[in-house]
DNA sequence: TCGGTTACTTAACAGTGTTAACCATTCTTT
DNA sequence: AAAGAATGGTTAACACTGTTAAGTAACCGA
């Protein structure tokens, strides 16, 4: 039903996204989707259920090709400590270079994520589930210290967010050089969670 | 013309902070207001330029009381590791249990939030401020390994943010205690800027 | 009592998501 | 080949949205 690959369906998500990250979450609209599509506002009904569904699809989008992104950055490295580093790594690194697409996974608000459907959310934490494989691997083995992985793997996704979001709002204080902040914080949430030894 | 007190205008704003939390920001709208405020939609036009005006307002009001909270649990401590943490915790606590008007102050995305007026975004800053000063003392002490204090303070809110957000999202994998989550995640923050001493 | 201000209203505009009904064209089946 | 069904779109309409313009009724000072 949606799963069949269709060059309008694709027209559409592309449109979209475009308009989502040009003019904003706000302004977006199915008949504003349509104009520039060439199509009018209901053949979008043709292909997505409604509204929501259509961004749920856009977000799927984007989240997967943020894992593969991590994935990729993390592949093939052995070393627990510096495999830690290129999965956080990995992820600043795609949510800064791609803040169209990162952007859209949190564009939506927790209201409509409310309504986003728990299975696709689940898709959602194949990079979160890389990361609590490297913290167990990287406790069994001695070099962290962490009591839960689970819980230490979220926190690290949330802390993670937490300096992506500040950066791309462009909240930032004018004081503050970018890049340092980004590289500063990562190192940071990387410290709190190695194990301490001598100064 | 909008300092002063007034009854109606208050009453409104009430109102905005209820639905937002009951019904979401989606369903939020001017007629919805009016109607359980009794006036018509057009009478809030006479206290708010706009809905965003209307939405700052209500954020402004919020980070107010955010900022309170976090001197008043901090207030007197002279201990600058436990004031560091007293300042940390107080963020969580209020964010946590007062999530009608935390998620207010983050509710409208960054789309909305460009258009934020740059002077009320500075008194949000009240309780950044705060955290900088006592880095500062921290590292000046040798208590803490920070190279820009100003950095920092952001890296902290910035996790800080992320943390909460994913517990008031209720993104939470359900095999995680809430609780524990919160806690070992600001223990991991704390971690991170705490000065290395022996295992 | 006249004028003006204040606090509000109704009517209207342009836009929104979404549904129902309709119309070609093409594919399938008899 | 004829009939019917499915495909891929359309237009019209509904009930909503933020916002503006114009109007109204009550009060207030001169």
């Amino acid at each position: 039903m949606s799963e069949a690959e269709n060059p309008l369906r694709d027209k559409i998500l592309e449109i979209s996204r475009h308009l989502l990250f040009d003019e904003g979450f706000d302004s977006l609209s199915m008949r504003k989707i349509a104009r520039r599509a060439g199509i009018s506002a209901t053949s979008i009904y043709l292909y997505f259920q409604n509204k929501d569904h259509l961004l749920h699809t856009l977000i799927e989008e984007s989240v997967e090709e943020l894992s593969q992104a991590v994935e990729q950055n993390a592949d093939g490295e052995k070393d627990i400590i510096r495999r830690f580093n290129k999965i956080i790594n990995g992820y600043i690194e795609f949510a800064i270079s791609n803040p169209e697409k990162y952007q859209v996974i949190y564009m939506i608000r927790p209201n409509a994520m409310a309504r986003y459907p728990k299975e696709k959310f689940r898709k959602a934490r194949r990079c979160y589930e890389l990361l609590v494989k490297v913290i167990e691997e990287g406790v069994s083995k001695g070099v962290m210290e962490v009591e839960k992985p689970v819980i230490a793997a979220y926190s690290i996704w949330a802390q993670l967010h937490g300096i992506v979001t500040v950066v791309l709002s462009q909240h930032l204080d004018s004081r503050i050089d970018r890049n340092q902040f980004i590289t500063e914080s990562v190192e940071h949430v990387v410290q709190g969670f190695l194990i301490r030894t001598t100064v």
